[in-house]
DNA sequence: TAATAAAATGAATAAATATGCAATTATGAT
DNA sequence: ATCATAATTGCATATTTATTCATTTTATTA
């Protein structure tokens, strides 16, 4: 049976899997799953599911449902943050960027400053971002690691 | 003076701070501030930016800049860098992380802080590694066009 | 089940966005 | 400076997406 509901389903999968950059393209896909439908159907699917339209790498423009990621970002923000006010972690040039809730970051630096991590050379906090400097020779996975061991619960939400 | 990159700054400090959800609405603000040109530009322009178009918690959609975080690499290491020892950019947590030439950093980073850029609030310059601290509100996209502005021959390496 | 309300859809079209082309302006090289 | 090349832009229009209105399908209630 082909209802509503089956059809955005398959729409969700699809974006999720291809880059489709129109809704005629999308539609196309459709068909050949045996929905039929218009584009105008297609429109207000999209609408319902808020798929965005955002660029790829190359400038190129396909739609995207709002990730897991996103809908992570938007719950942490609100509601389940972890108790010391951790948002995310970030690393570039083999430093690690760590963002807090605002206001939070000195007081989780120190947090880390006290654990005394042979792997953390030292930390700069600004309100939300914390700048996390490894020793010479320290990997980003050890870093993780050692930051994992400071926060146990960070461990689902530490990793790629 | 009223050029392109003055545009394209604009248009990111609007979008960042405001939900534009057309062009047409966009190009009112863009002329009241003095520019005049045409929703084909300002198409252009967003395409130039990478510029996504997403669906806020009500399901309205609105224009929005990729964030640092979903901006990649965007400058190749192993071609020649310009003169004053640039190397590569990095963007990550709303910072810029500016590789140079080794020993080249702190000349480097006293060049940029002479030009006394509104837009930065601070450098800290190791041996081959600048940390640029952007003010509060500054975007990636105000930076690069900053940098730009200081550095003209980093056009083509700094942007996509 | 029949009657009624609500939801879903297509066709046509409005609204929004992108683009081909020609003109203009900026950039570089000699 | 002068010429050549590349970048930027507006206009007109093509393409894409959203919406109105009428109709059909699905759900709800008596």
């Amino acid at each position: 049976m082909k209802t509503r509901t089956n059809r955005l389903v398959i729409i969700s999968q699809i974006l999720n899997t291809q880059q489709i950059k129109s809704q005629n393209e999308l539609l196309k896909k459709i068909n050949d799953k045996g929905f039929n439908c218009t584009q105008a159907t297609l429109s207000r699917d999209l609408k319902a599911l808020k798929v965005g339209k955002i660029a790829n790498n190359e400038g190129a423009y396909y739609y995207s449902i709002p990730t897991a990621k996103a809908a992570k970002k938007i719950s942490d923000s609100s509601t389940s943050y972890v108790h010391n006010g951790f948002v995310s972690i970030d690393f570039a040039q083999n430093m690690a960027i760590m963002k807090t809730i605002p206001a939070y970051a000195s007081s989780l630096a120190m947090t880390i400053d006290m654990a005394n991590a042979y792997e953390i050379a030292g930390t700069i906090a600004g309100d939300d971002t914390i700048l996390l400097i490894p020793r010479d020779g320290v990997s980003e996975i050890d870093l993780r690691n050692r930051l994992i061991l400071i926060f146990p619960e960070l461990k689902d939400r530490i990793r790629r």
